[in-house]
DNA sequence: TGTCTCACCTATCAACGATAGGCTATCAGT
DNA sequence: ACTGATAGCCTATCGTTGATAGGTGAGACA
């Protein structure tokens, strides 16, 4: 039912709708997206509580939203990767980069791979936050399948592609989850890691 | 204790806080944890919601326990495993039993690996249920260090055996967290990620 | 019998996410 | 300039959550 009025040219883009999603994304990695309200988001922004609602239908929206501008910058980075490097090296940056943005960006990568999806009554979303992870996952596959697909079946590759996703989320996702684990350095741990892994995916 | 459990007459007595635990365990892997009121299980128990903070100072508390009690089957097997079998056999089987409790078991597993500390506001526990997870890692440890230790230092032996639980971990958690992601079969997966880490774990 | 203990109850709290309904400023069309 | 719609915001309130306060009643023991 939205008509002609789409565009008032004065407003390229209502600013109390940025404004409030500045304030989330910097209140959500300050202190966990669980231990923020949305009265203190809305207490941030300096409107009351409610009003959030007239910008996102649902926390969980505003939530989503923060979560896919992160994952953004991660996609393009792989995006840049896959294009400028290639052989071992490219399949090293894009392992750096993953784990790098995993941990830069914990919250975000918390809200796409850690939690489960909303699954309750019926209809099922992909969900907008894991959909933006999804895109990045498919670089990595793509990635595998150039690098890694000479001489393996379609299916070969799929298992190939989802272990060593998994190698690589299981890394970042236990030193964010456990960041007092006595972990050795990290640093030599993420190196290693990966070069574990290239090596490893050559054994066929 | 109370051993000799013949009934008495009027009240039945199964201990209210065993019944309690038994109760929110088949809730919490029904309805997953967080969807699992403590007024849900207050009912389901034949108590009022208030009666449980006489046996649980929190619902965090309830909830580990209930953890602790799943993690404790898991440990015991890998403890057996570590007795009974040797070289890859041995490694083989507690891959597979550690990713098979945790799709077996998920709650316990999310609360003692995939959740964050509650590390807010000053003192830290370790928390018993990532305590009693803790365990589970020190058999793996042990394990890879025995099975793979031979000719690597101390240090190098930490770097691996994270290594490999990470791998482990990250699939086990990926496909708790993610379970419409479009997956190649189950089995398949988990036979040949464990296959492929075994390879691996030889390389140096 | 008196009293101590303790598991249990009802009543209630503060904080949460979310909704209902009214007020006001802006703006297009007449 | 008036009118009517719209958008953005407000206060008030809802139902649910985890957790607390304070009273009640039964069994143990002197």
């Amino acid at each position: 039912m939205q008509s002609h009025t789409i565009t008032p040219v004065h407003t390229p883009v209502p600013p109390r709708r940025e404004a409030i999603l500045n304030v989330a994304t910097r209140l959500f990695s300050e202190h966990g997206m669980q231990a923020v309200s949305t009265r203190q988001i809305a207490a941030a922004v300096g409107i009351s509580q409610p009003s959030l609602y007239a910008h996102f239908p649902t926390k969980q929206a505003l939530v989503s939203e923060v979560c896919v501008r992160a994952f953004q910058g991660l996609a393009d980075r792989m995006q840049n990767i896959s294009t400028d490097l290639a052989g071992d090296d490219r399949l090293r940056a894009m392992g750096h980069a993953y784990l790098e943005f995993g941990l830069n960006e914990p919250d975000a990568y918390r809200i796409a791979f850690m939690l489960d999806e909303p699954k309750r009554a019926g209809v099922e979303f992909p969900g907008p936050a894991l959909g933006a992870g999804i895109a990045c996952y498919t670089h990595h596959h793509r990635a595998i399948a150039e690098e890694r697909g000479a001489g393996l079946s379609d299916h070969e590759v799929d298992v190939l592609a989802q272990s060593i996703w998994a190698c690589l989320h299981g890394l970042v996702s236990l030193m964010i989850a456990k960041p007092e684990f006595p972990w050795v350095d990290r640093q030599e741990l993420i190196d290693r890691h990966i070069d574990w892994i290239l090596a490893a995916s050559k054994l066929g």
